[in-house]
DNA sequence: GCCAACGTTGGC
DNA sequence: GCCAACGTTGGC
């Protein structure tokens, strides 16, 4: 199993939506860089939620992977943000993932406490400059913002 | 293939 | 709103 990290703006996207949602498919990623993880996602992998451009940046809750490799829906559609004239549906060019929620976080994560806990090499989200929306997270990783959440009450 | 210009992300 | 950092585009 894997472990990794999405971002969303909460004005747009937040933990609450997905708790009343219950599933989303994560749409509009248009970076290689985050095309190459979403598609080496898998079903069962555990995923941080990580809310940004906001008032509390942070790790705000923990969703899973239940579907991979799903042809996102948003390429094929001329009023989207997220259209892509290039694509087509005999050979789509941006795959992502769908995803449950699992628990929202007793309170988020600050980036500031990532910060303080984490070794820029440990975790993607605290390196400086980092933009990529869809990172990573080591096991060991995973397991010490399990921990600091499971403390956090 | 280089690189300047431009657009976007996202913390603050 | 500012601006640093980065990705993308396009001329050459």
């Amino acid at each position: 199993m894997n472990y990794w990290m999405f971002k969303s703006e909460p004005n747009v996207f937040s933990i609450d939506h997905l708790q009343a949602q219950g599933s989303t498919v994560w749409d509009g990623i248009r970076n290689y860089q985050a095309r190459i993880y979403l598609r080496s996602a898998q079903v069962g992998d555990l995923v941080f939620y990580y809310h940004s451009n906001c008032e509390i940046t942070g790790v705000a809750g923990l969703c899973k992977v239940i579907e991979s490799d799903v042809v996102d829906p948003t390429q094929f559609d001329p009023a989207s943000d997220y259209f892509d004239e290039k694509s087509t549906p005999e050979s789509p060019r941006w795959q992502t993932v769908k995803v449950a929620f699992v628990e929202k976080f007793p309170r988020i994560i600050t980036l500031e406490e990532l910060k303080r806990d984490f070794a820029a090499e440990e975790l993607v989200v605290v390196r400086k400059g980092n933009r990529l929306s869809v990172m990573p997270v080591s096991e060991e990783a995973a397991e010490k913002l399990l921990r600091i959440a499971r403390a956090a009450s």
